[in-house]
DNA sequence: TGTTTTTCTTAAACTAGTTTATTTTTTTCG
DNA sequence: CGAAAAAAATAAACTAGTTTAAGAAAAACA
């Protein structure tokens, strides 16, 4: 069973990121900075409306970043899971989104200030913003220039796991489709390889 | 006239980065690292398949950042005028993006390298990929949550100032439709406010 | 295990947006 | 200025995707 206090895999992520392994001192700055949480299948992260909002490192488990429009239906912007981080950039400002648990999730969570923090010593960790700015853009341009049976292969080819891991109703959301448009796809599919 | 070496633009930029006035050094390490290009209405400034790209904070003009899909049809990314910044974040890998000129512009270009060597001492140069970032998902969750007609009207109250520089059809492939669907929009707009 | 709840499928009627084609309007430029 | 080119409007037929509803299948759970 993994120790609650355990923060090897914080660690690890940070010694990928400095390219060398961490001081005691290193460890322990990282360590003061995080804390670990942990929230149970459909718990709230975080809801629209929170200021302040955390930035969130998945150790294991699995989260969904959405939003709620104005006639109640949800729009999932992504999932992340183990070994990815998750949280609003827009922080301190009210955030306009809700995450929360599609599994049992463990993360290591860090405030802005300390996110800022780390930023100035792992110059690196700011990479990841723009890996994210990279694969936002990539997912807006396909959702707008291909077909939600298009957008669908794409995401079996990239990432399969994610389709064991998630209810359909949930993909269909992140291809920006409706539940049952996106059974309509999986029929015809099934009826091509048959 | 303003005269081709001109930096005054870039150093302004920077001293609000800075939040206080640059000395003459750093205005000449700036300058050194940046190169100041023009483009004429139409030209391009970026293909698809180009590696290496480099990184354009705009003086004066108007420039458009779009893909080609694999028909042929034009998707406008985002547009960037005077004072903003264009460019592929996922430089040096060869671009899939398009970038050319809509008006006659001229811009501060940076590559890569000095791009980043300036984030480390401007750290709220990060700031603007974090900004872009934000942007970006909104336009996304906007044009995955609203309909066309929604996004017009938003597109109106939030910059206006862009549909009167831009054609119809360039808004249109903006707002993830037709320019044909885009006239049925206006022309609705128009008997509505007879 | 059986019952309740959640998820998925199918169908049918509908709508937002596309496509193709034609005409009109506006802009460009020699 | 007038001709040519580019942009916009309109119409009509079409399609990708939605909505609502009802039943089937799967998962949760007591």
């Amino acid at each position: 069973m993994t120790n609650v206090e355990d923060y090897s895999v914080l660690h690890k992520y940070f010694e990928i990121l400095k390219k060398e392994p961490l001081s005691a001192d290193e460890k322990e700055n990282i360590t003061s900075l995080f804390r670990k949480e942990t929230f149970r299948k459909k718990e709230f992260v975080m809801k629209a409306g929170e200021a302040n909002t955390r930035h969130y490192y998945i150790e294991k488990g699995l989260l969904r970043l959405y939003i709620i429009d104005r006639n109640g239906k949800e729009f999932n912007i992504l999932f992340a899971k183990e070994k990815q981080w998750l949280g609003d950039l827009g922080t301190p400002s009210p955030t306009s989104y809700y995450i929360d648990a599609l599994e049992n999730t463990s993360v290591f969570s860090i405030d802005e200030d300390g996110f800022r923090k780390l930023s100035d010593i792992y110059f690196d960790l700011a990479t990841n913003i723009r890996k994210s700015y990279i694969f936002l853009q990539k997912r807006f341009v396909s959702i707008l220039s291909k077909t939600a049976d298009e957008n669908y292969e794409d995401l079996i080819q990239q990432n399969p796991e994610l389709i064991q891991r998630l209810p359909n109703y949930h993909i269909s959301s992140y291809l920006g489709v409706t539940p049952v448009f996106l059974s309509k796809i999986l029929a015809k599919r099934a009826r091509k390889s048959d």
